[in-house]
DNA sequence: CGCGTGGTTGAATCTGATCAATGGTTGTGG
DNA sequence: CCACAACCATTGATCAGATTCAACCACGCG
């Protein structure tokens, strides 16, 4: 899980939920100091207990420094479906005012390790970097609306692992466009708004035509690049980048 | 559209959109002498004309006086998704960091009136009112990933009026359980993932089963209660009500 | 009056769900 | 170290909800 170099302190580098603070805004010294600092405290919780519970008042908000988490909403028919998925690096009750309550419960697939985050009091930088998670946050679940209600069953696989692996990747989780994936085709289902057998077909499709590799709890994209275009998925993007503007393609309708 | 009194110089509880934040927190003078002073400046956009583009940086937040919009994106092969509506009352590009750009284009169904958002520095009720908002935004979001993912047709329809109902009544815009409704059912496909014939066959299973009466564009639904209840709808809450914390009827599995 | 937009209807089709059974993996306890 | 139990992946057959295609109608507007 952890790499095995253990002659430094951890370098600031390997730890992949302050690797993604960092790639999201530049941070200066006090803002990395305060997250190595908040880091060295951490605190475990049990795969498939609550983080926090849909209802309850939000307590003290956390960086998820690793696992991976998902807000799932669970209807009163047993049907469930998972919001999104939260990984190294995001932040969790992250919300500005007082007597907030959590809108979904969020539970570990995996056993999670977290800390608390630090105060965005402590720098201007780390203030930004929080601003933009929450941005991005709120793009994830854009981009779940328009695959569960527009992409088709394989269009929506595709796009998610892709989401996947631009989110990973971001934290220096991923390697030559794999990536650990620790989920159920059960539980790829209730994120994608399919059943179980459905996500195993479609994942065999995606196997026979080369698109991806899937084990275990391993996946690989093959041609990301490729399998971005032709899913038509757009990355996600929510400050100007340092390129010139894009040109927009749109005609206005 | 407005109301014809013109004696006073139009009392504050008029304004559907003060009425809604007025709805949300309680606000200090500051903020509601704040917000009358705001709506006194008011901006037109035509219908269909874009409010915001998708990619374009933020140039200032607005909020909505009158009319419908839509968060919209657009596929390139184009399929459309509508992600969510924007009411009266709603805050657009409210977000707290530099060079923030659109998430997604917002148009208005009908022309729209705005004003500048007055500064959340003005009065700290106003501050907690846009917080609150904000945390609504990202709950009408999730409602809809739950919609598109694991509601039936016609569970969507009936979630998505009585969510739209739930909305307008708190800005003061219902009569009797009914509103206006500015949507063709083109539109409402695209907003529920499905087409426009299935969205005509629901909304008609809906008028024989008495749930629902619509017209042009007047929407009632007949026994909002009873119709809550039987597509297992929860109405949206981000903080803590007044009332002692309800118990949790959730059995983990 | 004619056209365009949006609503309504029917028939055929298709994507994905459901039901049911089999087989493989992992983890645990004897 | 093996046996068993759970859980998960896989496969086939059938079913159903929603789409597609194609009309037709009603209304508002230039």
């Amino acid at each position: 899980m952890t790499a095995i170099v253990t002659t430094a302190p951890l370098p600031v580098a390997d730890i992949p939920a302050i690797r993604r603070l960092r790639a999201l805004t530049p941070l200066d010294d006090a803002g990395i100091e305060a997250l190595v600092a908040a880091a060295s405290e951490t605190r475990t919780v049990p795969a498939r207990r609550d983080l926090i519970s849909e209802g309850m008042p939000i307590v003290e908000p956390v960086l998820i420094l690793d696992g991976w988490a998902a807000r799932v909403r669970q209807l009163v028919d047993g049907r469930r479906q998972i919001l999104g998925f939260i990984l190294p690096g995001d932040l969790v009750g992250y919300c500005g005012f007082d007597g907030a309550v959590a809108m979904t419960t969020i539970v570990g697939f995996t056993p999670l390790t977290v800390c608390a985050l630090p105060s965005d009091t402590l720098s201007p930088t780390l203030r930004r970097a929080y601003a933009i998670s929450g941005a991005l946050d709120e793009a994830y679940l854009m981009a779940q609306i328009t695959r569960l209600g527009r992409l088709s069953a394989y269009e929506r696989i595709a796009d998610f692992l892709l989401e996947m692996l631009e989110r990973l990747s971001t934290a220096g989780m991923t390697h030559d466009d794999g990536f650990v994936m620790p989920l159920t085709q059960e539980t790829l289902a209730d994120t994608l708004g399919l059943t179980s057998v459905h996500v195993n077909r479609m994942l065999q499709q995606g196997r026979r035509s080369g698109d991806l590799e899937v084990s275990r709890s391993r996946v690989r994209v093959c041609h990301a690049e490729a399998l971005t275009r032709t899913v038509g998925r757009q990355p996600t993007r929510v400050f100007l980048p340092h390129q010139p503007a894009v040109s927009a393609t749109d005609i206005p309708r």
